[in-house]
DNA sequence: CTGAAAGCGCTTACAG
DNA sequence: CTGAAAGCGCTTACAG
């Protein structure tokens, strides 16, 4: 069952009795065409089963219109809806996406990107793995292909990054606590060799400085970025002479995983101890109590991404600014009524 | 910042001082060459800060190494591991895997598919979308293009397909529902729409009949295959004359649906009614109670299919056996002590 | 072991 | 508006 011979232009041209060039023009809508010629060579199109041969076009034009898209994680629905949001934009803006997973591995990371410089890629689009090191996309920059950054971003590096306001979104929720009366709290989770770590610690603890809470009652506990580091974290405090009243979670796994802890030791995840996560993922709504979180505009970001990298394109640039997203806390119950006045306020849906 | 006229083998040949043919030769690792020579032309490779166009080899060879994996839906954790399953297994053998996203949506698919075949792609592996046409492959099959459905199948149609035995997996868990006590069942959610609900439904029935549940004490509760679905089923289900008191779901966020109608009912998920899901998502095991679910090997699939389709492309064929994998029912408490001892069993770990 | 030449399927000036 | 010709960067027989 092998493949008959492929169609080529030259076969359209044959059967509609015009040149190649003709054909060529009508597959590129060019307005020079007779419209009854364009017709007949539709036809011939369809007719001999044509399949348009991009590699060569892209081999005789020297840029193509297929962009990569390199994502760290593909089963984090959070960077999942990030290469979506940017299919979509792609998909309408006529260019090709391919989306290409690291798992998390710079090895990995590398092979990808390598073959996507193979393929022809216009520009790329790259949510970095963690412990990329600044000087992985050196080369690209060389050869001027235009990248960004999406939700991560490398120290030191001038790639233009799109990424949530990770600052702001620890500071809210920060504030939030602090409001509901905690005066010793924890940020956990998380780890210094990730730059978002820095944002969203020092988005806690600007906001622990200006509320009045002092240095020593707010307490740092890093760890893993899921569930389990989560449960470590909060089995840590608790072991701490004072431990905190309440914790910022670096992500929501972390909350999820803090949540369980508390549970296996007979505390209720809100009256007990107050919990926030960050990303409010789907299951953050659904689980037991809601889970307090940042909320972060996964697709909409990526939207953003894929439009900065087709005005880079367009405008052949590898320079961009900086996009920082807005993102908005939703209150839910894993913060417990107010502490202070001791009285349970009227239950609230979640503020979208 | 432009880009620097790119590097070709010319170049290389040159700074070399060879032919073309020899620097080619030595790009595809070809043992004609003379050790001396091919250190040279690696040298000169680079220097020149040479990168391989893969368009151009392809375009010579008509045949590329690039093959293409159509996912209907990349934020389901539950195909994005079956993505990247394959990825791991493609990327080791040297072959460049692009994904897709379809999003649910037969046009996307339908556009997806073309952009993948214009850019040549020496075989395709797809999770078909939602209702897609049985004729939605014809031409990629005439075109003798090697191709495979993974996790779906779609009715009458002789392209292989690596799926788990839903069928089996159906079975499994009603069998254990009955052997809980349970004579009055249902299974909630999915529409008959789906190959996969046929599969389960399917292993419902048979196991009913075979362990003696009457037809009529076997209820068929369609509904979407999401939390609000399954919040729909049970809803429905508990407003019967004589409701059912365990549910198999379609999937696990059916199940969880479930659940949370359970408990705004005031209804405890396990003793109440016993629900057991299906897919074994990673939140089955952090769910409270923790869900009793069918656990599929999504990963392993990937891998799986992605050695069918090298061996597919190496062999020149069009064709390949089916490859139904394993299923594993994952006890944890979401269906409650046995009924007809009414004693509470010791608590058992997870059965993987 | 290495080189000269043709050709893969397109697009792009350039004529007409 | 349409055609003839060159060329994009490779690989592949074919000589030597």
């Amino acid at each position: 069952m092998a493949s008959r011979a492929k169609a080529t232009i030259f076969d359209i041209a044959r059967e509609a009795g015009v040149s190649k060039s003709t054909v060529s023009l009508v597959l590129q809508g060019s307005g020079l065409i007779r419209p009854e010629t364009a017709v007949k060579v539709r036809k011939a199109i369809e007719d001999v089963g044509y399949v348009y041969n991009r590699g060569a076009a892209n081999l005789r034009k020297a840029h193509s219109n297929v962009i990569g898209m390199v994502i760290n994680d593909l089963t984090n629905p959070f960077f999942a809806e990030l290469a979506v949001g940017m299919e979509r934009v792609f998909q309408s803006a006529g260019i090709v996406p391919f989306i290409a997973n690291t798992a998390e591995n710079p090895v990995r990371q590398e092979e990808v990107l390598k073959s996507l410089m193979e393929q022809g890629v216009a520009g790329l689009i790259v949510s970095p793995a963690r412990g990329t090191t600044p000087g992985a996309f050196r080369r690209l920059e060389i050869a001027g292909l235009p990248i960004a950054f999406a939700m991560r971003r490398l120290p030191e590096s001038r790639i233009p990054v799109i990424a949530p306001d990770n600052h702001r979104g620890a500071y809210l929720a920060t504030a939030h606590l602090v409001g509901k009366g905690h005066r010793r709290l924890a940020f956990f989770g998380g780890s210094s060799d990730l730059v978002v770590y820095h944002e969203r610690l020092g988005g806690f603890r600007e906001a622990c400085e200006t509320l009045g809470i002092d240095a020593r009652d707010a307490l740092i506990i890093e760890g893993e970025t899921n569930r389990k580091g989560g449960m470590a974290c909060l089995e840590t405090s608790l072991a701490m002479a004072e431990p905190p009243t309440a914790a910022l979670c670096f992500n929501d796994a972390v909350a999820f995983g803090v949540m369980l802890a508390l549970r296996k030791r007979g505390l209720e995840p809100g009256p007990d101890f107050a919990v926030v996560g960050f990303d409010d993922v789907v299951e953050a709504e659904h689980y037991m109590p809601p889970l307090t979180s940042v909320a972060v505009d996964s697709a909409g970001l990526g939207e953003r991404a894929a439009h900065v990298m087709i005005k880079m394109i367009q405008s052949r640039t590898t320079r961009a600014e900086d996009h920082i997203g807005a993102v908005n806390l939703v209150v839910r119950e894993s913060c417990g009524p107010d502490r202070r006045t001791q009285k349970r306020p009227a239950p609230t849906g979640a503020a979208t």
